[in-house]
DNA sequence: CGATTCCTCGAAAACGTTTTCGTTTTCTTT
DNA sequence: AAAGAAAACGAAAACGTTTTCGAGGAATCG
């Protein structure tokens, strides 16, 4: 059986009040006792029943993270980020994934919210377009921070990127060496980096003088390899002279230009292409591609510290006012739309 | 205020142990009060306390898990096997990293140890030598599983694939499409997967007859792509007619094609390649690599599997006789051994 | 009708900790 | 040496649940 205060307690014949308070560094408790108590609290390695301590200061030192899936490069890098910095503040991490589904996002939510976690972290699953859930979390005053996938009417702090500016670097590059006709793989039509990346690449086209073409915008609903292979047939089959693609995101990317490869087009020689989000695969495959980097690990981090402040200011009942944190993105420069071309 | 039992029992007038006893189902409670407590719990949105549950009941419905790294394909595929599975039982999970490091690993099973947690698994980090810290967590009776990464001589359940059989048919293959000499780029000299590939390498070239020559054999330290680049290197200058290596991992073996592809070298008509781990991006580089697939997500899933009947085992202080698991694994033939060579 | 059984219910202890508040002891001061 | 202040300690309540055990009343049986 596991040592409790009272048997360091019994021990020493004083009462587990004492003890506790020695071992909290009570002002109020002699340093003898103290020194006493810390030694046979080691000798019998007693260790606190977190059970215990959870029921008495109503927090449980845990903090909860839903995302769309674990397998995926970007997403494992935020996950990373935030177990980093969590365990840094003591604070340890249940990790859900959504699947995607607005269904298992509200379930994951509960299950959570069940648990009593001290806060909670999520990326939006692409399906989720009412937020009730969301606020339930918040009703229940507990801490939200939204990153990466959010939803702008939800009264959290959150952490993103600036997908509109980062669209219009990867678009302009395009531009700058030289293409006129460039086309756009989008990802679904709900999620908001999904469209702001899409008015970023439609503003600076219009910017830049070119006229934007819808028919030139395909979506990717899975945004899978296999949809960069059957977008690149249908535009192909569609359209001519598109001379530039900027590809949302690195996986369908390369999924493109592996159906390019096939039908002997060369990239960046016929068409340029920019991806998005820097996956490790995009520097190792042929030719390497272009993209834009960004901040898995630090989106992460930025995302806990603000969550703990949040917390902190939450016990203190002391309402701390939202906050959106922007990350840099850019612009990693490499083959598919190398300037040799 | 979250409503507890108690509120429920005032605004009925009954006793907060009828209405416990009501809501889990217990028979000395008549239907009628079972109905009126159950209605006025999801009225009043009543859920229990788990933190109070918790201290009762004496487990979280919690378990740990620790991997050497989360951004890593296989890894992160583990995760979700187990995650998913955990799931279905009620089961939340809780993910550390030790980054291979063994005094991290150590602190973190400090850490779950410290939560109580119902169950701990783990894959080793390579540092790891030493295994007092696993025993530790058997002396505390919490179940523990190990995968992948595993120490045979700490006694608990394990989940692993055939590691020394895997790389005696990626062996196998190299000769069967005619080479003649075979190096090998194994990884570090403690991880035992490391030393079974090693193994089932050496064994098959005794077996077909070949010399094993110890010099074709070298060690990338931390399973990167640069140690792919440089080991390539380095065998280069030390051997002429190697025709055929047996890489461990796909990374490394992506970094080795790559420095091959600098060198003019070609893939597979000069030198063919096998990885290991059927990681994603093998499918999309240039040559595709023909590789081992290693089962992550149902290495998660039955990983779960055998803890949980661990922890069912081990509350009922029935204990269970240890178990060891073999997943299959396949050979994926791609480009990289391609018969057409 | 008395004794037995069954059906409902509730008091109370227990899980192990934290913290308030009061009590006792020791020390300081005059 | 007495009075007051300071230091050290402990009793007890509280967190919210689960479960044992006993009690009361209703139903059943002989």
């Amino acid at each position: 059986m596991p040592v409790t205060l009272k048997d360091i307690a019994e021990k020493l014949n004083i009462s587990i009040t004492t003890v506790s308070k020695a071992l909290k560094d009570y002002p109020d408790v002699s340093k003898k006792t103290k020194r006493l108590v810390k030694e046979t609290a080691s000798l019998l390695n007693y260790k606190p029943n977190s059970f215990a301590v959870n029921l008495r200061t109503k927090e449980s030192k845990t903090i909860g993270l839903i995302i769309p899936e674990i397998v995926h490069h970007f997403f494992s890098s935020v996950i990373n980020g935030i177990i980093n910095q969590a365990e840094k503040k003591g604070y340890l991490v249940i990790i859900l994934q959504s699947n995607e589904s607005y269904e298992l996002e509200k379930k994951q939510i509960d299950l959570l919210l069940a648990k009593r976690v001290d806060g909670i972290l999520i990326s939006l699953a692409n399906e989720s377009t009412d937020y009730s859930h969301l606020n339930e979390i918040l009703n229940q005053n507990v801490p939200l921070v939204m990153f990466d996938k959010i939803a702008k009417l939800v009264n959290c702090s959150k952490v993103i990127i600036n997908d509109r500016q980062a669209a219009a670097i990867a678009t302009q590059h395009l531009i700058d060496i030289g293409c006129k006709h460039i086309a756009h793989f989008r990802g679904p039509l709900l999620p908001q980096n999904s469209i702001d990346r899409f008015l970023g690449y439609k503003k600076t086209l219009l910017d830049n003088d070119l006229k934007y073409d819808s028919s030139l915008v395909y979506i990717s609903d899975d945004m899978s390899f296999e949809n960069g292979k059957t977008n690149i047939s249908k535009m192909l089959s569609e359209h001519e002279h598109v001379d530039g693609i900027f590809i949302n995101t690195d996986l369908v990317a390369v999924g493109a230009i592996a159906e390019l490869n096939n039908r002997g087009i060369k990239v960046p020689e016929d068409i340029a292409i920019v991806g998005f989000s820097n996956w490790f695969m995009s520097s190792v495959i042929s030719p390497k591609l272009t993209t834009i980097n960004q901040p898995g690990f630090d989106m992460g981090k930025q995302s806990f510290k603000l969550l703990y402040k949040e917390i902190k200011a939450s016990k203190k009942n002391n309402p701390l006012v939202p906050k959106t944190v922007v990350l840099d993105t850019d612009l990693i420069i490499r083959e598919t739309t190398s300037s040799t071309r």
